[in-house]
DNA sequence: ATTCTCACA
DNA sequence: TGTGAGCA
């Protein structure tokens, strides 16, 4: 096996209780629970039905933040992250992480201040 | 002790 | 989104 195969693994192994993701993304357990609801995290689900999160999706939690902190809803990020639909490990699922580095860091995406100046409104306000 | 689901003075 | 109830 790769190594990169093996930190792959990694990254997807859903080990991590909800109290361990909200200290590292600083969210409230209903804030991660709803963003689930929402289809923008997949966690899995122990035996005793207490969800599991993997790093990738404390990843994908704080890139929710980030966006949500840039003025986007909640609908506009998912259709950014799953324009089809979602693959574990094909490309598709490196296209989904591109696109959450390139709409955190570059300018092209407008934050909340400028979507006001041209009239913007989030469409869940 | 923790998390889960559901409901709302 | 918060919060509390009643479980597992």
């Amino acid at each position: 096996m790769s190594v990169m195969a093996a930190e792959e693994d990694l990254r997807t192994r859903h080990i991590l209780p909800i109290s361990t993701v909200m200290s590292l993304t600083a969210l409230t357990a209903r804030q991660i629970r709803y963003y689930e609801a929402q289809g923008l995290v997949q966690p899995g689900r122990t035996a005793g039905q207490h969800r599991v999160y993997s790093l990738r999706d404390v990843d994908v939690l704080l890139a929710i933040k980030s966006q949500l902190a840039d003025g986007f809803s909640i609908a506009d990020i998912r259709n950014l992250m799953h324009p089809r639909h979602q693959a574990e490990n094909s490309d598709e699922a490196v296209r989904q992480m591109l696109r959450d580095e390139l709409l955190q860091q570059s300018r092209f995406a407008p934050d909340a201040e400028m979507r006001q100046g041209f009239g913007f409104r989030r469409s869940g306000e």
